[in-house]
RNA sequence: GGUCCCCUAGCUCAGUUGGUUAGAGCGCACGGUUCACAUCCGUGAGGUCACAGGUUCGAGCCCUGUGGGGACCA
């Protein structure tokens, strides 16, 4: 037989393990030995990473946890399918792509479309082979023949599908509306995308003066900057604003109705600053009297609140700062300066004049882009909108009604909050990477001359279409699944001169991965046979912090175009934070820790083993990583290790018995073996019982208790005074045991030593479980047996010598050690010789007929405490 | 402003429907080199379960409040 090496070396056999695995097909579901075909399949689609680079621990937590999942489900007896796959990630490739030539001094502006696009796919197709390296190495057992893309033509057939079913529907629209404007990456972003620090951030409060118009001072007489511009005025009503260059844009004050100081101003106009311009006081109770000054300007083009507030006084709408953030034309003065440096400037100016009246500290809660980190601009923009409410009270009944079951429960919670609270989503974007917006704009003849691109600058098609007017109720646009449908339904309408352009504006990459539960299995092809035998999914896996983003995406966009929950249970895990807290995925570089470092120090198995069993399910990881010498070391991970080692070596010694014992006489089962046998039924019952309730931690540290303390602390102790055949199908059958358990959360090693075991116990007794099956993926996950009257006994009885045993330890563990800590110094004399004692065997060895001497006077049901 | 979570051993965390003496890993102390494993074995110390009330035969767990920390939504 040959040797196994004294350690386990994950290097030597996690590679071979995965490619033969993959080789072999056994990550498909066609290739399943065992299944019940009148079962439910289990299928998950993996939550795609970002192609923008490497993965990070958040991904192999969720790898480590979806693949448990999968292993697990796939050894119960379901068919199982774990689909791969990435996400084009469109703002946040584009970011990233963008920075990257900045780096090698090319501006992706001056560049074609086309010509930036190759860029970003060069960059995916890099990106993407690290993902599937990091994630082959975790062990995944995805069925890599149907990998996905987000931007391949499956899923973008299914995106321009969505999208004209949801457009036909009136459902999707666009308009010109206030949005979130990204000044760097100048694109609309949803609200989901703006973040704003909790604590907030430094700023100011700035009160300012407003004259009024009275019959002694109708207006300025002298030029804004020369010092005298409010020379003559006598009234005066001051806001207090933390964005003093808006007031440019201002188009009235507003007070409370309520606020006595003001009523007598209600309805008196007031000079704006700078441009002279008369602004109507008015009065709304969405003012906060107790707020500043109890007065507030209104910018309707530049804020929110202003913007309904604009709306309901039918108040102009003056924009005054540009797509760059830049001010524009009608900032007067200020024109064609930085948004903050015309803010500085207009202060001085504004002191100048002695309508700065005075400044206070005061901390805004700034809205930044997601990606770009530029603080938002709200502007008025066209943009597509998606309609979400009736969805969202769909998906909402979906969890109520449970047909989702939301894992851990208290998610549901932030579900509805949610949901009962849904804005339409603005989506699109003004990118070039990503799914282009499936509609087409028939384009004013006289302006198609306009329409040709100009060196890098595409004008939107819609400012080229036809007016309503000329269109004389024709339509202005088609949406379509390619433009050659698009020119079908355009002929009938216009007939065969019309020409078409397409929507310039590419979707939020959120639309196309809100798909993708089914995009992945064929959709919208509903007769495609992965459709049909795996769709809906059974599990969404992700962490907490996309469950807007994506899971609810999904649910809703689900249930509208499939008609079906896209998935029954939604588990959500918590986000891995490095030891300060922070987390992992916002980290400095220099805290972000790749997974395969980990691997490569530790080996998989322990990696997963780790993070499946570091926490509960949705509660955040704080590793204990810390960097020595480049190197990260976690002392969690290295206990996981030494499992993996202890099961190693427990596996040597048995293989190593197993010869031994080979033409071991019959002797019937000792007790030590009915012992082990029912602790590994009681562990089983409770370890499916966890794992079905998706209590992976714990069912993982009952295997950690079982296969340490049961079977290697005493069942292989107490086996070494055995000589029986019963013992050897013992040791097999334990053995074969621990190691199907654990293979979800172990892999690699698992298969590795049941590779071994299976040809280690080859002959007539060996167990069906070791016999019927190539590989340990293949095999059945234990079964969980009711204990027998013979094994309560057994269990009693060994419990009762174990506390024996303890308490022989214990005496003389105390009697020999140095009474240090026992006795107050000096209770024994300096010098005093350490009463030595020869080295007792370590195996509890007594006359059977001991035994029963111990016998427990307690019931059985409890375990006696361990270690 | 609304919502949620956390506070359990020195550290990091489990503890799922309330039920004997509250657990683990690491760390710490003491002892152990033949016979699978020093990535190991044995023994031990260490907890007012944040605090205060309440419900209950019984509370780490349920309810109310207070304090401290974190997250999300406006």
């Amino acid at each position: 037989m040959e040797q196994l090496a004294k350690t386990y070396d994950p290097k030597t056999v996690e590679s071979r393990l995965a490619a033969w695995w993959e080789a072999e097909g056994y990550f498909r579901p066609e290739a399943q030995l065992h299944f019940d075909a009148a079962e439910r399949p289990f299928v998950i689609t993996i939550p795609p990473p970002n192609v923008t680079g490497t993965l990070h621990m958040g991904h192999a937590l969720t790898s480590a946890i979806e693949d448990l999942m999968t292993r697990y489900h796939r050894m119960k007896g379901a068919r199982t399918l774990y689909v791969p796959g990435t996400d084009h990630a469109g703002i946040a490739t584009q970011a990233v792509v963008e920075k990257k030539l900045a780096k090698e001094g090319r501006n992706w502006r001056e560049m074609s479309r086309s010509d930036f696009l190759e860029e970003v796919w060069d960059w995916k197709e890099k990106s993407l082979q690290i993902i599937t390296n990091q994630q082959k190495v975790m062990g995944i057992s995805a069925d890599w023949t149907r990998e996905a893309f987000t931007l391949d033509e499956p899923r973008s057939l299914a995106v321009r599908t969505a999208f004209k079913t949801l457009f036909d529907e009136g459902l999707i629209y666009r308009d010109t509306r206030m949005i979130n404007w990204d000044p760097v990456q100048l694109t609309g972003v949803s609200d989901l995308e703006v973040e704003t620090d909790e604590d907030g951030e430094a700023g100011h409060l700035w009160f300012v003066r407003y004259p009024l118009q009275t019959n002694r001072w109708e207006g300025p007489r002298h030029a804004w900057g020369s010092g005298q511009w409010a020379e003559g005025t006598t009234e005066w009503i001051t806001v207090a604003t933390t964005r003093p260059e808006t007031i440019l844009g201002d188009t009235a004050v507003m007070v409370n109705p309520d606020d006595e100081r003001y009523t007598h101003r209600i309805a008196c106009r007031a000079i704006l600053p700078v441009i002279g311009r008369e602004v109507p006081i008015i009065s709304d109770n969405a003012v906060d009297a107790a707020f500043g000054t109890g007065a507030v300007k209104v910018t309707p083009a530049h804020d929110f609140t202003d913007y309904d507030v604009g709306k309901r006084h039918h108040l102009n709408f003056v924009e005054v700062i540009d797509e760059r953030a830049k001010m524009n034309e009608n900032a007067g003065p200020y024109a064609g300066l930085d948004r903050f440096v015309c803010r500085k400037k207009l202060v001085a100016d504004l002191e100048k004049e002695g309508l700065l009246v005075k400044v206070e500290d005061y901390v805004v809660r700034l809205g930044r882009g997601q990606r770009s980190g530029a603080v938002i601009e709200p502007r008025i923009s066209p943009q597509w909108f998606c309609n979400m409410q009736a969805m969202a009270a769909q998906a909402a009944d979906a969890v109520k009604n449970g047909s989702i079951r939301i894992v851990p429960e208290r998610f549901e919670k932030t579900w509805f909050q949610w949901l009962d609270n849904i804005r339409d989503w603005c989506i699109s974007r003004q990118l070039v990477w990503g799914h282009q917006i499936p509609v087409w704009y028939v384009i004013d003849p006289a302006r198609r001359e306009e329409a040709k691109p100009q060196g890098n600058f595409i004008p939107h098609p819609s400012t080229l279409a036809v007016t309503a007017a000329a269109a004389a109720g024709r339509p202005a646009r088609y949406s379509a699944l390619n433009e050659d449908a698009a020119y079908a339904a355009a002929l009938t309408d216009w007939g065969d001169d019309v020409f078409l352009l397409q929507d310039t504006d590419v979707l939020d990459t959120w639309f196309s991965s809100g798909l993708w539960p089914f995009s992945t299995l064929g959709w919208p092809d509903i007769q495609h046979p992965d459709y049909k035998a795996w769709y809906p999914t059974r599990m969404l896996e992700t962490g907490y912090d996309i469950i807007f983003f994506w899971v609810a995406r999904m649910v809703m966009l689900g249930l509208k175009l499939t008609g079906q929950a896209p998935f029954d249970t939604v588990y959500l895990h918590g986000l891995i934070r490095s030891s300060d807290g922070a987390k992992m995925s916002k980290s400095k570089p220099d805290k972000v820790i790749d997974p395969l470092d980990l691997v490569s120090g530790y080996g998989t198995d322990a990696l997963r083993f780790y993070l499946v069993t570091a926490g509960a399910p949705g509660n955040d990881i704080k590793m204990d990583a810390r960097k020595v010498d480049g190197r990260w070391q976690s002392d969690r991970i290295e206990g996981a290790r030494n499992f993996a080692n202890k099961l190693w070596n427990a596996a040597r010694y048995t293989l190593g018995r197993l010869e031994t014992l080979a033409d071991a006489p019959e002797r019937g089962a000792s007790l030590a073996d009915s012992w082990i046998r029912a602790r590994a039924a009681q562990t089983l019952v409770e370890v499916r019982r966890q794992m079905d309730d998706f209590q992976y931690g714990e069912a993982g540290k009952l295997l950690y208790d079982f296969a340490w303390n049961d079977f290697c602390d005493w069942y292989l102790e107490l086996s070494k005074l055995q000589n029986s055949a019963e013992t050897r199908r013992t040791l097999i059958e334990i053995l074969d045991t621990i190691l199907r358990a654990l293979h979800p959360f172990m892999p690699y090693l698992t298969e590795e030593i049941w590779q071994k075991l299976k040809a280690a116990s080859a002959g007539e007794s060996q167990p069906a479980s070791l016999r019927d099956f190539p590989a340990l993926i293949l095999a059945p996950y234990p079964p969980a047996v009711s204990p027998t009257a013979e094994s309560a006994n057994a269990l009693d009885h060994i419990a009762a010598m174990q506390e024996a045993v303890r308490a022989i330890r214990n005496t003389r563990s105390s009697a020999r050690s140095r009474p240090r800590s026992a006795s107050r110094p000096g209770s024994r004399p300096a010098g005093t010789p350490t009463p030595s004692r020869p080295c007792a065997r370590r195996s509890p060895l007594w006359p059977a007929s001991t035994r029963t001497r111990w016998r427990s006077a307690r019931p059985s049901a409890r375990q006696p405490r361990r270690r």
